[in-house]
This record gives structure tokens, C-alpha cells and sequence, in this order.
DNA sequence: GTATAGTACCTCCCTGTTCGAGGTATTCGG
DNA sequence: CCGAATACCTCGAACAGGGAGGTACTATAC
């Protein structure tokens, strides 16, 4: 398989997670070709990248997952628990704002 | 003077300071406090990265600049060049991708 | 039967980025 | 005269990112 573009900060990747998770379970392979997919091969969670968050995201509460052997591969799949959801709107918030502030100056650089 | 919040990636940063100085010379101390009155205080150009970076896009001529003292401090004036403008262009475009993509998860993770 | 590509998990560690902290020098308000 | 603001700058500790490497199984093709 050929690859795509950009990774982006790790606080985006996460928030990209939560909201996928906050939809329906994924295991960590799912999610990478999800986002891939999605994102017309815009985004891609690297592995080096996904895997360490998907656990660092688990331990601190905000993922749950539960392990599952399908056609002989075993997979872990995860979702959002409610912190996860408080804080995957606590970001999306700060991500509106971001974008807005870039636009700001984007667009409106006239009027200093 | 307290400070507001976040910064972003160095991508970010240089595309935003392409953008500003593409419409008027700017030194470096009025770029930083510039973006942080558009952006209401939501990015903030902190110094360690502002001046460092400044030096380099000259280097790689994608800024031009001229000292001036003024009142008794000495300011340097940056514009872009024609290849900033260019490199702008591009970046914009990637930016523009780039917020896209996270939109589209954002919003439109119904249907995966 | 065996090579190749895909699925699915994982970690190490090198490289590059970030930015707090520190530095110089001047001006202005009180 | 002092503190705050203006204006420039650099260093280096700390951290994030992700390429590379690893295991193991299945499916497809030759």
C-alpha cells in the first residue's frame, strides 16, 4: 500500500480519535483507514503515533476497549466513555477557535 | 503584559506571517502583538519562535527586510518577496485541505 | 508450497521543534 | 529612578513525532 500526506499535532489526532470512538467502537487498524478514507488520504494516523495514544487515551480514562479475536486476528476495540466525550467537546471548542483564528488573519488581514 | 494561550505548529505560523506581510511591511514585535489583537489573544507568536523563524525565511528569500530606527529603537522591517507570496499560496491551499479534513470528521462521522 | 500483500498489534529511539528563560538596550510615565 | 513597554536576539532542556523495526496470522497468486 502507497501512502498520503500529513500527520497534523498530536492534540488534533486525538480529537479525530474521540469523535470516531464517540460514533461507534473501532479497533486501531479501523481507525487509521477510517480517518485515511475520510479524509481523502489527507490525515494519516501514523501507527508510531496511534497505538501510544490509543493507550495513553485509555489510561487516562477517556477510552474504554475490550479485545476480540475475528478470522484468527485479534483486535482491540475501543469507544469513548463519557469523560471522553466531555473531552472531545472541550477540544472541538478549542479547535473552532483555532480556525477561526487563523481565518481571522487569512481573510481579513485588510485593516489592521 | 500576561499572556494568552496557544501556539501552534511552525507550518502555522509561517503561513500566517506570509500572510501578513504580504499585505504591508511589518517588524517583528508588531507582527507578534498583530496576530495576537486578530486572533483575540487566541495565538500568540512567541518570540523564541518568531525571530528565529524571521531569519530564516529571509535566508531562504522568501522575506526581504531594512532596518530603521524609529524614536530610538531600531526595528527591522520584513515584507515578502514574490517567492513568499508564492510559498503562501501553496500553504494556504494546504491549510485549507487540512481544516477540510478534520471538518469532514467532525461533522460528517455518521456514515463511515 | 511459498512468496507477497494485507491485517493487526506493538515499541524504540533519533531527529527536529518548541518556547521558557535569559540577555541587551532604549524610551516613557509617574 | 523605577517599572513597564518597546525591540531585538539566542540557548538548550524538554518534548513530540513518526520512521523503522518487530511479531504473527490470513489470503491471494504463481
Amino acid at each position: 500500500m502507497e501512502h498520503a500526506a500529513s500527520a497534523l499535532t498530536g492534540i488534533v489526532s486525538e480529537l479525530l480519535i474521540l469523535r470516531l470512538l464517540s460514533e461507534r467502537e473501532m479497533y486501531g487498524y479501523e481507525l487509521a483507514k477510517t480517518v485515511l478514507a475520510l479524509t481523502r488520504r489527507e490525515i494519516r494516523l501514523r501507527e508510531g503515533l496511534l497505538y501510544p495514544l490509543l493507550h495513553d487515551l485509555e489510561q487516562r480514562g477517556l477510552l474504554r476497549s475490550r479485545k476480540e479475536v475475528v478470522a484468527g486476528r485479534s483486535r482491540i476495540y475501543y469507544r469513548a466513555t463519557a469523560r471522553g466525550n466531555r473531552r472531545r467537546r472541550r477540544l472541538t471548542e478549542q479547535w473552532q477557535r483555532a480556525r477561526q483564528a487563523v481565518s481571522a488573519i487569512l481573510e481579513g488581514a485588510g485593516h489592521v
